[in-house]
DNA sequence: CTCATTCCTAAACGGCGGGTCAGAAATCGC
DNA sequence: GCGATTTCTGACCCGCCGTTTAGGAATGAG
């Protein structure tokens, strides 16, 4: 063996490629830019990838396998915590309840831990959100979005039969809240410089949904009707409006 | 003058280039099978549009102004009706009285031409979500959505002041919500090949935001606080998951 | 020092596609 | 029909950039 392999050019390499991927995209991305950066020449580039996208690649399934795993172990505990102690008694609605507590902790936890993740991330979110037009990338967020929708679907199912939410409200319109949240506040997260404080961040999107969505306490019927909160149709003011162009150079 | 110009030569090059732009993306259309879908040759592209971007800078614009059209006229709908009847009394909250069912017949039917606009523009609407890295459009509709998001903090505020609805929940969060929930079904929708059922989606939007929005009837102090609904950690089971991945060619 | 080996560079290649333009085609007035 | 005029065509040009590769540089073994 002679001459060893520059021991830091594969890490460098890679930072490089995520900087000039988060600000210019995939497409635009230019692999002299990308190698420039770390100073290394043109060609170095494919000692240590085969393609930029393969190199993308490699970093959306590293991610993607974190991701999972995550969330794997999320499910585990929160089937083993009802399996533990079957579906919640009107005593553990209370929130001050030792299992409401211990479930709101567990939520809380795995919640920061999710966005933790996601801010190492988030320059490759960034690029599946903005930058993937015409690469094999092109959707593969909204897909995900798509089928994490459908496992919040499935988390409410679990939960009405827990007796934690009430039965009222569909899931399909449950589940399109909760994900409209995220992905908005996922979006502006991943275009900050600096980390946000995520026991706030928690603290608030909790207070967002959680307002209306425990099981109604039973109610004796002399209670007039007038008097259960109204419904307002309030959801149309909301469309985005204006577009702002720059005028195309 | 000799040799009148195609008269439908224009509308068929548009009609091409928004179905190329959607199915491609800005930068991946390419010119020449833009033409090519519509019978002319390449360099005829030139004879109606200075360029590529150019051609779609037009198409946004115009849904621009449509769209902020539209707005214009909700809000000034919305404030005509508040300046005509003041806020509302308790009275009012009712879900027949008349103030609420106008209020509501008003901003159904701005739903839904909003819905309808955003229907007849979703391919451009697809490509400003999907297709646009790395060109004057990169960005603009998350822009857009901030922008919009805004103003709904401010419709929030408006309806707090009118007594609509309830006042203690943070506007942002409340705008949140609503956005999100926009975004995604916006989302989808553009993505779809056959027109929803607008009235059927909206009642569903509505059903979603409606619920917990309302102004709290007053309480008599007697009521132990354990009655009223509890809040639950619960935004967390809900970030995106797994990403699939096509392995890159 | 010399050679073999591996790492790395930079120039060259090649395809793609936006934009151009000389000229062909269509149409009109006469 | 004929020239004038405007429309349209498609071959061509050209820059860009991902990828390749020939060869030079670094290093270790002997």
């Amino acid at each position: 063996m002679a001459r060893p392999a520059d021991p830091h050019a594969r890490t460098a390499l890679i930072a490089a490629a995520r900087a000039q991927f988060r600000a210019h995209g995939i497409q635009k991305a230019r692999i002299e830019d990308i190698t420039a950066a770390c100073g290394l020449s043109k060609g170095a580039f494919y000692l240590h990838a085969e393609s930029k996208e393969a190199l993308f690649t490699e970093l959306v399934m590293q991610f993607e396998r974190q991701l999972d795993a995550l969330f794997t172990t999320r499910i585990a505990e929160e089937e083993a915590f009802f399996a533990r102690g079957g579906p919640f008694r009107p005593k553990d609605l209370s929130p001050t309840s030792e299992r409401m507590l211990t479930l709101n902790e567990m939520q809380v936890r795995h919640d920061i831990a999710a966005l933790e993740l996601m801010w190492t991330w988030r320059d490759v979110i960034h690029v599946l959100i903005n930058g993937c037009q015409g690469t094999a990338f092109d959707g593969v967020i909204w897909q995900a979005i798509d089928r994490e929708q459908q496992r919040v679907v499935e988390a409410c199912e679990r939960m009405k039969k827990a007796n934690v939410i009430r039965r009222d409200l569909s899931n399909d319109v449950l589940a399109t809240m909760f994900m409209g949240v995220w992905v908005l506040t996922m979006r502006k997260m991943v275009a900050q410089e600096e980390k946000p404080d995520f026991h706030a961040l928690i603290a608030e999107l909790n207070l967002l949904v959680g307002e209306g969505i425990a099981p109604r306490p039973a109610v004796s019927p002399k209670v007039p009707k007038s008097s259960t909160p109204r419904r307002v149709s309030v959801a149309h003011r909301r469309a985005p409006n204006r577009l702002s162009l720059r005028k195309s150079p």
